[in-house]
DNA sequence: CTACAGTCTACAGCGACTGTAGAGGCAAGG
DNA sequence: CCTTGCCTCTACAGTCGCTGTAGACTGTAG
């Protein structure tokens, strides 16, 4: 299979065609050809770059990071350190986040358990949410809501 | 302290003056005074909501819960069922989010630990990208990029 | 030939803010 | 009184990584 259309290509890398066509409007994804109508037609190489891509997101590398990864893919004598260093800086941010939401699964879980049922007046979970200063001092949970 | 201003809210209460006038364009926060030339002038009780929406947003509720929480706490009566509720989805998303981080974690350290340096063209971690299908098969890490 | 799935462009919307521009307000020091 | 310098105002664009919508065109199977 020499050219695909966009739902193929977005089947065989696992990524939606919005976003295929999204990916290629910030220029993470080259211009591909076109057919005599104006369909996009991909060949293999799409297919292993997409799925690259796909598979950095999942594992919450930002795309500015990849689109440096992609670019360090191409000078293939290079050090690789500076390809550790983008991967150490995103293990970091999860650990970052993982060590937050451990903070919040705590408090949640105490304050949750502290609640016997009752009325809205005696309720303990909006006791703990009132009271300012019981957990969590100084630091805030961006980008963990949910 | 009868009145204060923006400025002196956003210190009592730890929330930035562009977010409060957020809060207040998205209806979470009331609309306050104004003095003659125009100033918002706020009481204790914005001291008091205020900090209620920071805690809550700390602990990573989303602002129509945070909002639902508000419109329960003025129905004292009521019972906390309906809290509890909120509170027990909110602790749900964090356990998710915990799980789908703590699988990157694994994956990421593997992938770093495998790199021995060396050059790009050998380089592990970009190996451990482009082989699609190694890992966390079927979901994705939405929400956990950084 | 007809139906229907796929593709096209362009733009608005999500959540929860943040940043910018340009104007006006207010209190303290000289 | 005037300046200095921070505070506040409005309105709107930008962030991130998409997703959804509208309306038109294309390609294919029966």
């Amino acid at each position: 299979m020499k050219q695909m259309t966009i739902g193929r290509l977005s089947k065989a890398a696992g990524v939606k065609v919005t976003t295929i066509r999204y990916y290629e409007s910030i220029n993470l994804m080259g211009v591909p050809d076109r057919s005599t109508s104006g369909q996009r037609l991909y060949d293999d190489e799409a297919v292993q770059r997409l799925s690259f891509i796909r598979h950095a997101r999942d594992l919450g590398f930002p795309i500015d990071s990849i689109r440096d990864l992609i670019d360090l893919q191409h000078q293939p004598g290079e050090d690789c350190a500076h390809v550790d260093a983008i991967a150490r800086r995103q293990l970091a941010n999860v650990r970052l986040k993982l060590s937050q939401l451990e903070a919040l699964e705590g408090e949640l879980k105490r304050m949750i358990s502290a609640c016997e049922g009752g009325t809205i007046a005696s309720c303990k979970v909006l006791e703990s949410l009132s009271d300012h200063g019981l957990c969590l001092d100084g630091h805030d949970a961006k980008g963990l809501s949910a």
